[in-house]
DNA sequence: CAAGAATCTTACACTGTGTCAAATGAAAAA
DNA sequence: TTTTTCATTTGACACAGTGTAAGATTCTTG
């Protein structure tokens, strides 16, 4: 049932991911995965379970696909607290405008489909992750505000990286992503650091 | 179609909140609602087009019944522009208890059902216009910080009172709502507030 | 009571998912 | 080259859920 041949696989989950960020998205049914991928609709049961389970493997290979490693080590290799922050946060910036469309295919996909859903918000939450270390960088510094906990200087770090609050700006209200990265960088110096 | 006998559409209407907001919540389909109501699913139909035209009903039905004017009162009559800011912070907090279950029901169901959720968002952002309102008092006084623009000071404003950021803050991590609410007037009260 | 409206009953058409078994075809092994 | 093997195809089928239709009831109200 998983794997029959690679390069069916290969191309199966490159269909769905491009149907899912192509604009139209009206649908997307096992018969039109079949279809766009020259194959048929038994032939994408053949490969996957079902059809979340099909979406869990797309988003996953998506995922895979993406150099996150790299756009990590500048943050990883700071030298300061607060070099890490900023770091990190251009980091994620630098990350919005390529998982945008894919964040938006899923968030309309419902019911059914929760568990690739939660797959996809599992992959998202680990970039809390960051937030706790460049937080604990800061800290080890002694830049971290004194009236913050680590804790909970974390969390709100982590909700100020919404893909949502990116997307809204940049994509909705039309700021360009320098002046975003520039007010959140600012933004969070001023929350986050002990000022002189 | 619509209005048939006023007290039976009212039933299906709180039915379908109740099934949304139960903690199963596992399908909501016609036939579900049918039954918690003690009718026929052709009552239903008899009663609302489709599907989602009963959840927009339901969802504008939660909207009328909650006192949004009252809720409100305490910011449009601010005297001044930080006054307003801190009010119309207080006041969606005070908001986001009562909507953020309803709220989460409502981004697990997908595609078929888009033009609820349109609808609901819609609403959602009908709380722009008190953040512009706000930062635009803010501005009246001169007291909006000189390198923002009331644009983007109300764009990044509404960000920031995000219900996702709330949920994430006081249901995922635990902080107290009072908590919450003290730091995002903090926060906001240093990103927007010119300090002297 | 009688008229009219709301609701019920039963049936059907349609779409989409998931399953099954046998037929086909192409590539690897003999 | 022939055989074997395995992925894919074909053409069903069962099932769940939405939406529609028509006629039979039951209720409200004049």
């Amino acid at each position: 049932m998983s794997k029959k041949r690679p390069e069916t696989r290969r191309r199966l989950l490159n269909t769905v991911l491009e149907l899912l960020l192509s604009p139209e998205h009206s649908g997307l049914r096992m018969i039109d995965v079949a279809k766009a991928a020259g194959v048929t609709r038994q032939t994408v049961y053949d490969h996957f379970k079902n059809r979340p389970d099909m979406l869990m493997a797309a988003i996953r290979q998506f995922g895979d696909d993406m150099d996150v490693d790299g756009l990590l080590a500048e943050s990883r290799a700071a030298s300061t607290g607060e070099a890490r922050l900023a770091a990190y946060t251009r980091a994620m910036m630098r990350f919005f405008p390529m998982i945008s469309p894919l964040h938006k295919a899923l968030t309309r996909l419902g019911e059914g489909d929760q568990d690739a859903i939660a797959a996809w918000d599992n992959r998202m939450s680990a970039m809390k992750e960051g937030c706790v270390a460049a937080i604990t960088a800061l800290e080890r510094d002694g830049r971290l505000r004194p009236d913050l906990s680590e804790a909970a200087a974390a969390d709100y770090y982590f909700t100020l990286l919404s893909i949502d609050a990116w997307s809204y700006c940049v994509e909705t209200c039309g700021w360009t992503e320098e002046a975003y990265l520039a007010h959140l960088q600012r933004v969070t110096r001023e929350i986050f650091v002990k000022q002189d």
